[in-house]
DNA sequence: TATTGTTATACTCTATAACTATA
DNA sequence: TATAGTTATAGAGTATAACAATA
């Protein structure tokens, strides 16, 4: 039990510090620019190929009605595609567009382009320690 | 520009990362345990010591109506107690109580005991990798 | 005039419940 | 029965606008 305190520090610093970078993010939102969740699901699309909603959902962590609605949007303006299974007709196959991964890359949305100038008053070790604790958060994520 | 694509890459893992850890932390929210924004406000008395409202929304990059309802539940619960500031009739000074303070340290809370949970699956160095970069991202959000 | 704080209202993201269609 | 997806409704957390009180 003498390793708990340091658990409960990375914790709360975790808490503190995500908690103040997902607000600041929220806030920088604009007309056409990718939502967070919007965001998430494209570049969920763009990493493991097509999908269908329940099981972005899924990964997502969030219920299919939410991620319907996710979806919902992103193909109202072209970013994704849905064709239906013809294996299974409950289904319906979703996948990104080129206008979807253009989106996601495009380096001049508002939020990336202030994201890439915070980021560049980093030093190149500390953006490698940020790209390494990546992963180490989505495993965090999935194991609560 | 030849560090642009790399900046980029971190932003969208990030990105990707926290919105999940988000996601999921909210969904073991239970009754009387802290919010996420509780949790954050609470925290940032602990650290800085007693403040005022529109001082903590400035450092929490939220507006100050939203930091007047979140303290509001901390206060009705106990968890803060506001002074008018003798000086300034305009302010009222909140402080963290004993019992906000144990509710921000309290390990059996269900968001702390899962995380926890989770954290303990983690290797020495991973938890030395996630505290490190807890500061790096409040720099981060604060640079946006 | 500027600042602190409150009240009223609305938006975003998520949830649960109830339903239809298909397996 | 079970699963994929939709529609309806509600809650949390945030925002902006308008206001009162104090500086």
């Amino acid at each position: 039990m003498g390793q708990d305190p340091e658990v409960h520090d990375v914790a709360v610093a975790l808490l503190v510090g995500i908690g103040l970078l997902v607000r600041r993010l929220r806030q920088v939102q604009r007309d056409g620019d990718l939502t967070l969740p919007e965001t998430s699901a494209l570049a969920r699309l763009d990493r493991g190929g097509p999908s269908t909603a329940s099981a972005l959902a899924r990964v997502e962590q969030i219920s299919p009605q939410s991620m319907g609605a996710t979806l919902g949007g992103l193909e109202a303006r072209g970013f994704v595609e849905r064709r239906p299974d013809p294996l299974d007709g409950r289904q319906a196959v979703i996948s990104a567009t080129d206008a979807g991964l253009q989106a996601l890359g495009n380096r001049r949305s508002v939020r990336t382009e202030l994201l890439a100038q915070a980021l560049s008053g980093f030093t190149r070790p500390e953006l490698k320690q940020l790209m390494a604790v990546a992963p180490l958060l989505e495993r965090l994520a999935e194991n609560i």
